[in-house]
DNA sequence: GGTCAAGAGTTGTATATACAAGCTTGCTTG
DNA sequence: CAAGCAAGCTTGTATATACAACTCTTGACC
């Protein structure tokens, strides 16, 4: 598995390639987009409203036409805004849906079960995030995260490794939890309340050191969910839940 | 698979490098998105493989820089490359996805990946039922069911093994079907419209019959999904998907 | 042999410009 | 008044250019 490649701890005095500027400066097209989403999610610019022209844009941020239109495309491009070549830009009107499957706390479905329920710290640090991790969290390679990695039990017996890069930008506090008290999920849900995930499911071999921490043969297979979760602001974590096939399953139940 | 094509047409009279005709004209940068994606999708370009840099493809189409930027800029938002500064463009990995939350016709699955879709049915039979599957089906242990066993093939490569048992009481004429031409699922669909359904996911080592058929080794991980469907009269069927891990995802988003 | 530096090649951001094409408005004209 | 046209806005496509930032290789140096 490829998503935790590159770990490399942030250190306070953090040299970036031997250069010693510190500051990161936001992207111009990223300043327009962060001041349009701010006005929609306050509900300055509701559903329908008219949204300033790439000319307009242009004027306010003193910036080129192309820039301002970068930033209205991509904002267009996630669904927050509709164009309409001739009339102009304008804030969509969003999705609501309720939840057909639930996102579950792990401790809360053990205990629900009867079980005993316990989690090992195993890592809180900063790290690098590589390039993939950076695309899936909006990051840029070798930007900040923030990495957890949580073993799960159920009755003393490991049923879950959990292996989750946080937004830094969203979740200030991360670093400072202790896991063994509060579940990643509990910690983020009540800091970052969820608008939306995403769940891929595989079925993998486990590496060496993920079958150790899990107590399985190297020929166990494993069920692996990755789960992205999206609160207003963007993208809140990436999380790849790994458990062993024979002992876990994931379910769901739909009406139509 | 993602891909769209507008046209775009030009007015009478209005000369397009020397030519003055009405004519259909397809933006340059969607040429050069065309061009890629065939490439990938033919097998030419697999998982990994570099993708010609933004100056390459410059001089290829005879186009700008930020024309031919844009191109590769689409396919990345749209999951198809991956790029990184520094490095350049590659094909991303992707795994066949089929969604948890929907349940699909995994034939037209493989149609909209712009694959090709093949069946072969295995079995297809009347069969008495044993204790586990009876309480599943609401039937008694030794009743009748109606049994199939189709393997699903995407680009002539097994995709999906689908054992399936069927209500007799509910689908009569199951046995008359020839599920090389229409889906066990879409023949349900028509016959007995799903109200409700249940889905289990497994991961499992395929057994060696199973393994045999999907083509890959001993300890190849499998994804095993479970379902079980109802419409308004009762249990309708009881399948079970299984599905190579190194080949086959499921997804799911869930918006809140 | 190992380390460092330079350079070449790549993507990322930003600007200025031009013209095409769709929509709206308002004015002209019959 | 109504129809139609033109002007002026909007977004869409395309080019040329510049520099910044990152990666990887190569070669010089210790």
């Amino acid at each position: 598995m490829r998503l935790y490649i590159q770990v490399r701890v942030y250190s306070a005095h953090y040299p970036v390639l031997g250069m010693t500027m510190t500051q990161v400066k936001t992207a111009k097209y990223r300043v327009i987009k962060q001041h349009i989403c701010e006005k929609i999610e306050s509900g300055q610019w509701v559903e329908h409203s008219k949204v300033p022209s790439e000319n307009e844009l242009t004027e306010q941020f003193s910036v080129s036409r192309m820039t301002a239109r970068r930033a209205l495309q991509e904002l267009t491009e996630q669904g927050l805004l509709v164009r309409s070549q001739g009339s102009g830009t304008f804030v969509a009107n969003f999705k609501s849906q309720s939840s057909l499957l639930e996102i579950r706390n792990i401790a809360d479905e053990i205990q629900e079960r009867g079980h005993q329920y316990r989690a090992q710290q195993l890592i809180l640090e900063a790290v690098k995030v590589n390039e993939e991790v950076a695309i899936l969290l909006a990051l840029k390679a070798g930007d900040i995260a923030y990495y957890s990695s949580v073993l799960h039990f159920e009755n003393n017996a490991p049923i879950q490794l959990e292996q989750r890069f946080v937004n830094p930008k969203l979740v200030a506090n991360y670093l400072e939890q202790d896991f063994t008290q509060i579940t990643p999920h509990e910690y983020l849900s009540s800091e970052a309340p969820l608008t939306e995930a995403t769940h891929e499911v595989e079925a993998i071999l486990a590496s060496q050191e993920i079958g150790h921490l899990l107590a399985i043969s190297h020929i166990t297979p494993c069920l692996q969910v990755k789960r992205r979760t999206w609160s207003s602001q963007g993208v809140v974590s990436l999380a790849t839940l790994t458990s062993p096939g024979n002992k876990y399953r994931l379910g769901s139940h739909l009406i139509f």
